[in-house]
DNA sequence: ACAATATAAATTGTATACAAAAAAGTACAT
DNA sequence: ATGTACTTTTTTGTATACAATTTATATTGT
C-alpha cells in the first residue's frame, strides 16, 4: 500500500483530487465507457489507495452527472441517452447565447486580439487536417469567449455541460468533411463580438450549437456500439421510483 | 419549508443523505450561518454519525457550491459575495428565459391549469401578507414553469442557482411592500405563457430576475450583519491561485 | 508589551475492519 | 430445459484507528 508517501507524483493535494482527476479523465477520453462499473476495492487496488479517497471520488463525478450512483448497488460510468444530450445541448444553446453576449460587453482589446488569433488557428488546424489539433483549437477559441464574460458561476456551468459530451468531440469534427461552414460561423462570430454586436453574436452562437447538435445526435443513432448494457436491480422497497437525486429546488 | 422532498422515508437511505439532507436544509435556512465551520466530529457527535457519512455529505455540498472545502484545513459554509451573487442572477436570467420560452412550447393543458392557479394563489397569499406563504406561493408559481419544460438538466441547474439565493428569499419578498408589481408580472408571464407566446415570456421573465437583483443586493448590502468573517490561513505551496475547482473546461 | 518560536490540541486525510445488502452461483424439483 | 429456493461471493455502507497537518496556546527573548 501507499501508505502516506507523497510518492513525488503530481502534488501534495488530497489523494481525492489525483483520483478524481485521473477516473474523471478515463471517462471523459472514453477509456470507461458509459455502463462501466466502477468497484471501489478494484480501482483502490489498480490506483494504489484505499477506498475511502476512490469513494470521495466517485461522489464528486457523481454530482458532476458523470458517474450514477445506484445506492447499495454501486456507481458506473454514466449512460447518456438521447435525450439527455438534447436536453444538455438546449440548456448549452442558450448558455453559449449567454456567453457571446456578455463577451460582447466585457471582452478587452487583449481577448480581442487572442480571439482572431484562435479563430486563425482553428482555420489552419483545419487545413492540416489534424482531428485533436481541431478539436484543441475549437475549445481554445469559444474559451475564450467563455472566460471573457467574467462569470464564473457561468463558466463553470458551460465546462460542465461541455464535459457531459466531451466524448463526442471527435465524432462531431470528424463528422464535418468540409469545415467551411464551421470558420464561417466562427469567423462570424469573432466579428460580432470584435463588434460588440450582442444582438448576432447570440444569434450566431445559437446556430452553432444547433449544428453540433444534428451531427452530434446522427452520431449516436449510429454508432451505439461502445455502450454496455445497462445493470438491472432487483426490485427493492427503498428505489425511488425515477429520478437520480432529490432535485429538490428551493426556488426564490 | 417550501422544498419537494419526500421527509420520512429516510429509513431505508443511506445515511450520507439524510446528513446532506439535514445539512442542507439548515444552510439554506440559515441555521447555519455563511462563514460557520463544518466540524467533522462536531457534527457526527451531534447528528451521531460516524464521520465518514458526515465528509461525504459535506463534499456534496461542495460541488453544489453551498459548502467551501479548504484542503487540511476544513469546511465552512459558503460565503456569497455581491459579485458571486451577481453571477449567479446572470445566468438565472438567461436560464429562467429560457424555461418560459420552452414552456410556451411545451406547456400541457394541464399544466397551464395548474399555473393559473398558482398565480391566483400568490395574489391571494399576498392579501394574507404572510411572509413564508407569499414566498412559498411564489416558489410553486415559478416550479410549475420550470417543470413545463420537460429538460431535466435545465431544471436540475435552475433548482441549484436558487439555491444559492434561498437564504435571501425573505428579504426580498419582504423588501415589496406593495406587491402590485409582482403580481403583475406573474399574471403576464402567465398569460404570454397561456397563448404560447415565447418572446414576450423571456422578455418578462428577465425583467423579473432584474427586479429581484435590484433588491436582493440592496439588503445584502445593508445587513451584512449575519455573515461571519472567512478564517484566513497561512499560505501554502500547494494552494492554487484563484479557482476553486480545476475547471478544466473541455468544450466540444 | 510584542514578536518569534516551540509545544500542545484540534482537525482533517487515509487506511482498514466489519456488518448489511446485493449479485452470482448452485442444487434441486418440476 | 426452466424456474425456484438456498448458499456463497462480491460489494457497498459505516465506524473507527492512526498519521499528517493545521490551528491554538504557551514560552521565551528582545
Amino acid at each position: 500500500m501507499a501508505m502516506y508517501t507523497n510518492e513525488d507524483n503530481d502534488q501534495f493535494l488530497p489523494l481525492r483530487e489525483t483520483v478524481y482527476k485521473k477516473l474523471r479523465k478515463q471517462i471523459l477520453t472514453g477509456e470507461l465507457k458509459p455502463g462501466e462499473r466502477l468497484m471501489e476495492i478494484h480501482l483502490a487496488n489498480k490506483l494504489d489507495v484505499s477506498r475511502t479517497p476512490i469513494r470521495e471520488a466517485i461522489r464528486e463525478l457523481e454530482l458532476e452527472g458523470l458517474v450514477t450512483i445506484i445506492p447499495r448497488s454501486g456507481a458506473q460510468v454514466a449512460q447518456i441517452s438521447e435525450k439527455e444530450l438534447r436536453d444538455v445541448l438546449e440548456v448549452r444553446r442558450s448558455l453559449d447565447a449567454l456567453c457571446s453576449e456578455l463577451a460582447c460587453r466585457r471582452a478587452t482589446s487583449t481577448d480581442k486580439d487572442r480571439l482572431k488569433k484562435a479563430c486563425q488557428a482553428f482555420e489552419e488546424a483545419t487545413e492540416k487536417g489534424n482531428s485533436v489539433a481541431i478539436a484543441g483549437a475549437d475549445v481554445a477559441f469559444h474559451e475564450i469567449i467563455t472566460q471573457a464574460t467574467e462569470n464564473h458561476r457561468l463558466i463553470e456551468i458551460v465546462h460542465n455541460l461541455a464535459d457531459q459530451m466531451y466524448r463526442y468531440r471527435f465524432e462531431y469534427i470528424r463528422d464535418d468533411t468540409n469545415y467551411g461552414q464551421l470558420i464561417k460561423e466562427h469567423r462570424a462570430l469573432m466579428n460580432a463580438i470584435v463588434d460588440g454586436d450582442a444582438e448576432k453574436a447570440s444569434g450566431i452562437a445559437k446556430q452553432h450549437i444547433d449544428r453540433q447538435e444534428e451531427s452530434v445526435l446522427r452520431h449516436l443513432r449510429e454508432g451505439e456500439s461502445t455502450q454496455q448494457k445497462p445493470r438491472k436491480r432487483r426490485p427493492s422497497a427503498a428505489a425511488a421510483p425515477g429520478s437520480r437525486k432529490p432535485d429538490q429546488g428551493a426556488g426564490i
